[in-house]
DNA sequence: GCCTTTTTTGTAATCGGTTACAACCTGATT
DNA sequence: AATCAGGTTGTAACCGATTACAAAAAAGGC
């Protein structure tokens, strides 16, 4: 006997009432009289119904959804950041879509009018490299949306993050004064990806300051894999002038990097001093523990959460946030040895 | 002038159409005259109109959304698998919507009601140590399910994975082959996780086999995070008489302990052997490179996203996939040396 | 040119909730 | 006893899509 899944009506019939109280019971139960109110919970309870929340939001006009347009879950920066996103949301009583982009802008247009037609009443992007036509169909909808990661955005739009290249200037600046001269830098793919693009302009921009520069053998693109890093390094490392230090486009580059200079024998940061970005959990516990620049990632997709949320209550915020990063110092990083002449 | 967001009819009428026309454009083009059908999509374009899902979902009967459900997403391994079950999802047509647990099964049930209100048609779920109620719940639904990550479940419900026990079998009798039998396990904490609790299990079971044992003093759980596996094994090497080898419920407990024995000036594996488990990819790169067991994640998801798919078209699959798991014996372990009297 | 069949289009009911509005009930006030 | 305010409940319209069914148009057959 197949009994289709109960609605709002079967609760209604069973329990003697009228549609229009059970909804009350569950949305505004002050409004029932609690001898029905408790009649009517029973026999929710009773039957297992759960009202269908895409009946629900087409009625309100309301989903309770907030989007969430990340390029990928499979990066520990972003999956703590979904978390920390995840978590505020909820606590206001909202709920969160996750969508991935895998660094496509296309995908990522695409996934925008997904999470649209799902209904959601905000949503939280990654960078501020989108397609203009994505910014725009969400500006059309009059949809609040939020860039995170990133200190300015097209379209004057909000955002929360912190300024890339300014990170880069601290870090290059730190490296100056340990008297390096061959800084080369192991970025990630920068096509697409607005932050390894900042850092990378960050780095060329400090570099010049301190009448240095980065030439194209200095610098070496690769994606976000230990692999990747190794063979970048092992590139570098076999310059006619290796560098003395290199600057990588996170951790997981400067690991790899790390790695490669220990299984060639190269003494770090003896010889070649290295720091990555993003601060994750082993990078402390590596040996050398790696120096790098920490983000306070949770706390920015915390702070976007909050944003939303505010905007959909209809409180004005004033201008967007600008988060401070600094640089973690620690074993991976040394004076410049000598150079040969 | 605030226009409210397009919707079908609004199409309709500007293409001077019916909705019917207009949804019949969208979802079965053929039965739509061309030059009609041609007006319709230029009228969507130019008034950037996008059906609302839940309106569609709910007219249809049908979300086209499947759910997953794991513990958290801040674990490269479940990191890796929603990558690898989305993926699969939409290639045939389906939207994934992902919640997390954070190993609470109460926050389980919730969210497991919370994906059946937004009208997912089945459902992916981590392990099998729910709530007898949760389960229930989806049964009494007659939502289809699968457990992800163990061999077998609860109500003979389908599952795809491995077999915990049998994996620790394979790493005990190889360290036994080795000479160790001053055995220890730095598991996860085992509470409410069925597979953390049938790695512990399945050590045991092997050892006694083996005709040895592992007492309390030579188990720790812990939270599966590098600071705590590294007190783990600070714990284990102030015993009086420390192991020989330590077996790990995961790789990131096992990194830990490499990290810890290598602080404190114990050689790996010359005096202590280390095994993980999940072959994360840090672990090939670490020196030593670390002995671990790994388990075709990716393919696991891929299967049981495949496995709804064909379960929601009415297709019957036989009987649950039991996948294989292999022990990647690298540089961490080693003979046990010769033990003092 | 007329009738039949096939294709194309439109009208209106439907999915499962919410809520404006009206109707009803209660007890207090006059 | 009649009137009224305040609190509870029910009826029915509505949210935005889909589609059964009917109607209209086009195509085909003689």
């Amino acid at each position: 006997m197949l009994k289709p899944t109960p609605k709002l009506i079967d609760v209604a019939r069973r329990a003697e009432v009228s549609t229009a109280t059970v909804s009350r019971a569950l949305n505004r139960p002050d409004s029932v009289r609690a001898e029905l109110r408790a009649r009517v919970l029973r026999v929710i309870e009773e039957i297992g119904f759960v009202p269908n929340a895409g009946a629900r939001a087409l009625s309100l006009n309301r989903s309770g959804n907030i989007g969430l347009l990340i390029p990928t879950v499979d990066n520990a920066i972003f999956a703590s950041g979904i978390q920390a996103f995840q978590k505020n949301l909820s606590a206001h009583g909202f709920q969160m879509l996750l969508a991935t982009s895998e660094y496509d802008i296309d995908k990522e247009m695409q996934q925008a009018i997904n999470l649209v037609s799902r209904g959601v009443e905000a949503l939280a992007i990654f960078g501020r490299s989108q397609r203009p036509e994505s910014l725009q169909f969400l500006v059309q909808r009059r949809l609040p949306y939020v860039h995170v990661g990133v200190d300015h955005a097209p379209l004057e739009a909000y955002c929360i993050g912190f300024d890339n290249q300014a990170a880069m200037d601290k870090v290059v600046r730190y490296l100056v004064d340990l008297r390096h001269a061959r800084i080369a830098m192991i970025a990630g793919i920068t096509d697409h990806n607005d932050r390894a693009r900042d850092r990378v302009k960050g780095v060329r921009r400090a570099l010049k300051a301190c009448g240095l520069s980065l030439p194209a053998h200095y610098l070496v693109e690769q994606p976000y894999q230990l692999e990747r890093a190794r063979q970048a390094m092992r590139q570098l490392l076999a310059l006619p002038k290796p560098p003395t230090a290199v600057i990588c486009g996170n951790d997981i580059l400067a690991l790899g990097a790390l790695i490669e200079c220990q299984r060639l024998g190269f003494k770090v940061p003896g010889q070649i001093s290295i720091i990555g970005f993003d601060d994750l959990e082993i990078s402390r516990h590596f040996s050398p523990s790696l120096t790098t620049v920490r983000v306070p990632t949770d706390l920015m997709w915390e702070r976007a959460a909050d944003y939303l949320v505010r905007r959909l209550r209809g409180e004005t915020i004033a201008k967007s946030l600008n988060i401070d990063v600094s640089l973690i110092v620690r074993e991976s990083t040394g004076p410049a040895r000598k150079l040969a002449p």
